[in-house]
DNA sequence: CGTCCACGTCTAC
DNA sequence: TAGACCTGGACGG
C-alpha cells in the first residue's frame, strides 16, 4: 500500500474500521517481527489515525475509567501513546475478525467484544516498521498531500541544497524534500508535465515561487468548441501548474479515486490501472535510475540518464559481439547472479531504425506484451486515454482531470512504429 | 526448478 | 553507491 496516497487511504481506512470500536488488553507483535514492543496495555481504548507524506500515526487513548488508582496498580496506561508506523512495500491495516486474521499480521491490537475483532498491520516483506512513542520523523519533509503550502516553501527555499545536484526523478524520491513521492507518482507526474526524468532538479525547480500562483485562479478548464463533433463541446485542458503544484494534485488524484490505491491484488485495482498514464504502461520506456530504481518515462531521459557504460554487463555486451540477440536474460544465466554484483537492465532508445524496432520490443515488459492488444486498429495506449476521457460520473476533482488531453506525441510514435512492423 | 521483479528505506564499506 | 532487509508472483526451461 504503500506511497502517500496509500498511507493516507490506510488512516481513513483505520478511523472508519475504528470509529466506536473500544480496544483492550496489550499490544501484540509477531514472533518473527524486529520491530519494538509497543509497551502498552489498557483496559479499554480507541484506536484513531493520521497521516502525513509516508508515515502513519495510531492513537491510541484510554477511555475514562471511575477508578484510576485502581487502574495504575494494574500498571494499566492511562496516557495516550502514538505508535508512527511506515509501510515499507508492503504494509497495510486490515480489521477482522480474529479467526480470519491475515498472514503476516505483526502487530495487533485486540478490541473489547466477543468474539473479538483485531485491527492488525499487514506487511508481507517485513520492509515497513514501527516506533512506539514514535513522532514523525524528523528528517521528512512537511506532506505533499496535506501541508502544501510548507511543503513548496521547504523545496524553493533549499535549492542551494546539493541534493538538487541531482536528476528530478531521483531527487523526487527524497522524503526530505518530498514526502509522500514514491516510484509510481514520481513517474506520473514527469510524465504529465513531459519533464525528462534524468533533468537536473534545479534547473526544472529554480524559477518557482513558494506561493503557489495557480492556486487561486478559477478557470482551470478551456472551453472549446469542437468542430468535428459540432453540437459537442469539447473541454480541453492542459495540465495545471508547476512540477511542485503536481507533486500535490496528482496524489490527491489517488485519494480521491476511493479505491485502495496501488494494490494489484485487490479487485478494485482495476480503476487505478486505468488511472496510470506512465508507470507500467504498455509502450513507456523505463531505465535504472542510480538508485537501482525504475523509472518509466517516455521520450526523452535527459542529459543525466545512467550511460552504464561501466557495468559489467554493459561492456560485456559492448565487448564481446554485436549479436543483437545477446539479452539480459542470457547474460544473466551465463554469469551467475554470484559474479556479476547487480544487474542493470538499460532499455533506451538507440540510432538506427532497425535497432529502434528491436529495441522496442525489449522495452516492452513482460507484462506488457500480455496486455498488449489492438484495439479498434489502435494499439492499446490511445485506446487507454480514449477509456480515460470517457469516464462518466466522477467526483468533481476527478472529472476535472478526465477531458484533459490531445492524443500526445508518443502516440504517433508509437503508432509510427506499430505500422512499421 | 530458477531468475527477475515489486509501492522503501537503512547502514556500512 | 552497493548491499541488506524479506516474501511471493510471473515467467522461463
Amino acid at each position: 500500500m504503500p506511497e502517500g496516497p496509500e498511507l493516507h487511504l490506510g488512516s481513513l481506512y483505520v478511523n472508519k474500521m475504528c470509529a466506536g470500536v473500544v480496544f483492550t488488553g496489550p499490544v501484540r507483535k509477531s514472533e518473527v517481527s524486529k520491530s519494538p514492543d509497543v509497551p502498552f496495555t489498557c483496559e479499554a481504548y480507541r484506536i484513531t489515525a493520521s497521516s502525513r507524506g509516508k508515515e502513519v500515526k495510531l492513537r491510541l487513548t484510554p477511555m475514562k475509567s471511575d477508578d484510576s488508582k485502581q487502574r495504575s496498580k494494574a500498571g494499566q496506561a492511562d496516557q495516550t501513546m502514538d505508535v508512527v508506523f511506515r509501510f515499507g512495500m508492503s504494509g497495510y491495516f486490515r480489521f477482522t475478525s480474529e479467526d480470519e486474521l491475515p498472514k503476516h499480521s505483526h502487530l495487533c491490537f485486540y478490541s473489547k467484544e466477543t468474539p473479538c475483532r483485531v485491527l492488525s498491520f499487514v506487511d508481507t516483506r517485513r520492509f515497513g516498521s514501527w516506533q512506539a512513542n514514535g513522532t514523525w520523523q524528523p528528517d521528512r519533509g512537511p506532506c505533499i498531500m496535506f501541508e502544501y503550502e510548507s511543503f513548496r516553501k521547504n523545496v524553493v527555499t533549499h535549492l542551494s541544497d546539493r541534493a538538487f545536484d541531482r536528476p528530478i526523478c531521483e531527487v523526487l524520491l527524497n522524503q526530505k524534500y518530498f514526502n509522500g513521492i514514491g516510484n509510481y507518482l514520481r513517474a506520473e507526474i514527469l510524465f504529465r508535465l513531459n519533464i525528462p526524468p534524468f533533468v537536473p532538479a534545479r534547473s526544472v525547480l529554480e524559477g518557482l515561487e513558494s506561493e503557489d500562483l495557480c492556486e487561486n485562479e478559477k478557470p482551470l478548464k478551456t472551453e472549446i468548441k469542437d468542430e468535428k463533433t459540432s453540437d459537442r463541446v469539447k473541454t480541453v485542458k492542459e495540465e495545471t501548474g508547476d512540477l511542485l503544484r503536481l507533486c500535490h494534485t496528482v496524489p490527491l488524484e489517488v485519494v480521491n479515486q476511493g479505491g485502495k490505491g496501488y494494490d494489484p491484488k485487490k479487485e478494485d485495482y482495476s480503476e487505478f490501472k486505468a488511472w496510470l498514464q506512465c508507470y507500467y504502461v504498455d509502450g513507456m520506456k523505463s531505465l535504472r535510475d542510480h538508485n537501482g530504481r525504475t523509472m518509466w518515462f517516455n521520450g526523452d531521459p535527459g542529459p543525466m540518464a545512467p550511460k552504464d557504460l561501466k557495468s559489467p554487463k554493459a561492456k560485456q555486451r559492448a565487448k564481446k559481439t554485436e549479436d543483437h540477440d545477446y539479452t539480459d536474460k542470457k547474460k544473466g544465466a551465463k554469469g551467475g547472479s554470484k559474479s556479476t554484483p547487480k544487474k542493470k537492465v538499460v532499455k533506451q532508445e538507440t540510432k538506427t531504425a532497425k535497432k529502434e524496432i528491436e529495441k522496442s520490443e525489449e522495452m516492452v515488459s513482460p507484462q506488457k506484451k500480455r496486455d498488449q492488444l489492438l484495439v479498434g486498429g489502435r494499439p492499446a495506449v490511445q485506446s487507454q486515454l480514449q477509456v480515460q476521457r470517457s469516464g462518466v460520473g466522477e467526483l468533481p476533482d476527478r472529472a476535472a482531470n478526465e477531458e484533459k488531453r490531445e492524443a500526445p506525441l508518443y502516440c504517433v510514435y508509437v503508432f509510427i512504429l506499430w505500422n512499421s512492423f
